[in-house]
DNA sequence: GGAAAGATTTTCT
DNA sequence: GAAAATCTTTCCT
């Protein structure tokens, strides 16, 4: 992965980074996944955007150069990870929302805290009902969403201002073919503002893709 | 200075 | 489907 590549508009840029490996390594192991959803935000002009009221401590690593990672922490008890694009001092950034882990499934297992998926004979020789659809694959949520992400990846506050292009990086952005098909989009998941831009993107047909929730205003006192 | 909402996930009913 | 968990920023008094 280029920088430049990552220089251009955030619309421009988002889509391309479906299909693209993120790898994270630390004393645990490597994990690495093939990202599958993203969404788009564009900085001052994007009311949905952490950027849009200007710098502050958090946000900071959204104002610097593209390539670097913006990790935030929210709900109390979440992280969430953008790859910072476009040029300096326009704040665009990309959420990564959900991948298919391609290496190291058992070590993000064990941080998703599931348990490995049991081999049992029991299950093999006793068939299901005929209509019943098959259970879906455990390992399909495993990074089914932006703070499973961040979870199964080891990624928390100190993967903030990661550089993603630099080889020695504990989390980078490999090279390699992305998604080459035609992408779909949608409105973006959760936001209050700016509910009709249709800047989420995501590979038809994924099984990893989380599923879309519409914003739900909460109930005042 | 305080209240409210949030780019979420899990668990229980 | 609803509620809880509980940090950071924003907005309003």
């Amino acid at each position: 992965m280029r920088r430049s590549v990552l220089a251009g508009p955030v619309l421009d840029v988002a889509p391309k980074l479906l299909g693209t490996v993120l790898r994270s390594t630390s004393d645990e192991g490597a994990v690495a996944v093939r990202l599958t959803e993203v969404e788009a935000y564009d900085g001052p002009n994007d009311p949905g955007s952490h950027a849009y009221r200007g710098q502050t401590p958090r946000n900071a690593v959204m104002f610097g150069p593209p390539g670097f990672l913006y990790v935030y922490f929210t709900y109390g008890m979440h992280f969430c990870m953008n790859v910072v694009v476009g040029p300096e001092n326009k704040p665009s950034a990309v959420l990564l929302r959900a991948g298919e882990i391609i290496e190291g499934v058992e070590l993000a297992r064990i941080r998703r805290g599931q348990p490995a998926p049991q081999k049992s004979v029991l299950n093999q020789v006793r068939p299901g009902p005929v209509n019943k659809r098959p259970a879906a694959d455990p390992d399909r949520d495993l990074a089914r969403g932006p703070a499973r992400l961040c979870v199964a990846l080891g990624i928390g506050r100190e993967g903030n201002g990661a550089d993603l292009l630099a080889k020695d990086s504990p989390i980078r952005l490999l090279d390699g073919p992305g998604y080459d098909g035609v992408p779909s989009t949608g409105p973006r998941v959760g936001l209050r503002e700016a509910a009709d831009r249709a800047w989420r993107f995501w590979i038809p047909n994924d099984p990893t893709v989380s599923p879309y929730r519409p914003h739900v205003p909460k109930k005042r006192s």
